[in-house]
DNA sequence: TTACTTTTGATCAAAAATAATCAATATTGA
DNA sequence: TCAATATTGATTATTTTTGATCAAAAGTAA
């Protein structure tokens, strides 16, 4: 049995008894001990149960936490993606997130800085919220329930009324011709506002979107400081010959 | 048994109890008074509950524990006053939703309608984002993780981009005197906010806190268009007189 | 007030659980 | 196919939790 099973059986055992033992775990999954303790110390870590001393119990809440539910399986890349972005926070930084997965893997290696993060997003609101070192101001404006994000006007003009010393953005496609682009002017719309506001503007990229190009045209190449992406340089040659600053994550 | 689910068990029976000694506690849970002694003093510390000479207390108003705010503490009464003040929410309302124990237990209530919720509190940001038939409009803002919701400067010049037909407030005071009080300005200046920007004010207050002054003075009696409260009209008399209009709930 | 009782917080040793390490096995990609 | 990587389970060292003990503090009654 692989993790992914594993995750699913623990979550569904755990949904029907309040809270198991790591040894009942073991016994109803098949496996050791040592597997099972890993395993909830990943599962906890995308916090969708709470690990205590000796097994786990259930996440009360987990409606605004569940950005990894959606996604499915957060893919090694993006993590790397994230990791390598997070590493260009450094403590007392104000700074943009967005709304979206790859920035959404940031908040793991966020935890033990010391910041203020801006976002719109609920997931990295409900990840973060509980951690005393970072401050959080959430945009406000119209709540997008499907993406568990606030968009809109009135969430556009707030953000103008902040300024951050950087921004971690996502998009939907990226190629040398037309720059940025995404699939929704809600989204890029946001987007552009945090781009607009922000010192340094961090690109989370992975390489199916590059050379990709979705039908709202929203931002040129130059108005991004450093692409972040697990695409090889052949990926990326053209974006580097227009001037954009690529890091390699991985 | 280990401490989360010790916790839980403790919140559980101070909930039915007032009050409990160390030794009901350690019987109740099978486990030694030291260990609950430690257990209330880390209890303690989140604000969850007061710590007494030999035992605890419940907490009148524990600052709102995880997103969704579970059972825990709704006392009848501030059901009674929730339901009735959702009583006056019509289909195709656009409603302000105060930050507070008492407005939080309206959500119930509101399910079946069509409306739109403006609100700065992620408890009921949590409660109402999977109704369908709700849209939800998020104050953006400063986060104060204590009270789960959204304060501050920006917060208020928010509000005052939008305009409602009813707003739901509470208070920690209310008297003929004074008029409505509150524990901090930072609260206030959001419940102000709110009173100026909407049609109709409905404040919702049960009896202990009608005649009690708390010490930032921040609206007048006239601001509000109707009270909903448990107290009797012994104790609403004087509000009646100066003209508030006081409805009974239960 | 003073004497007496209760409660507490600190400390400590035992028990339980965990994290780290390592070898064996399984999986993946060239 | 083989080499490289990842996963698993066993072993060991470390950490956490717990209940007992006891002096100090807080409460109570005279």
């Amino acid at each position: 049995m692989n993790f992914q099973e594993r995750k699913k059986k623990i979550l569904t055992a755990l949904d029907d008894a309040e809270s198991l033992t790591v040894f009942e775990l073991a016994e109803i999954l098949e496996a050791s001990p040592a597997t099972i303790r890993r395993d909830l110390g990943d599962i906890a870590e995308e916090g969708l149960l709470v690990r205590t001393h000796g097994g786990a119990m259930k996440m009360e809440n987990p409606a605004l936490t569940g950005f990894s539910e959606k996604s499915g399986v957060n893919s090694p890349v993006k993590e790397q993606i994230a990791e390598k972005a997070a590493s260009y926070v450094q403590d007392g930084d104000i700074i943009f997130l967005d709304c979206g997965s790859t920035v959404f893997q940031m908040c793991r290696y966020l935890k033990k800085k010391s910041i203020r993060v801006i976002t719109n997003s609920l997931p990295i609101l409900a990840e973060l919220i509980d951690v005393p070192s970072i401050q959080i101001n959430l945009i406000g404006g119209e709540l997008n329930k499907a993406r568990k994000a606030v968009h809109g006007d009135k969430a556009v003009q707030h953000i103008n009324g902040y300024h951050a010393h950087k921004a971690f953005i996502g998009v939907d496609g990226l190629s040398a011709e037309n720059g940025l682009t995404a699939h929704s002017e809600h989204e890029s719309s946001i987007t552009t506002a945090f781009i607009r506001n922000a010192g340094q503007v961090m690109l989370l990229c992975d390489a199916s979107k590059i050379g990709r190009d979705s039908y709202v045209k929203f931002a040129e190449l130059s108005a991004i400081h450093t692409l972040i992406t697990d695409a090889d340089t052949a990926k990326t040659a053209a974006l580097q010959q227009s001037g954009l600053n690529v890091e390699i994550a991985g």
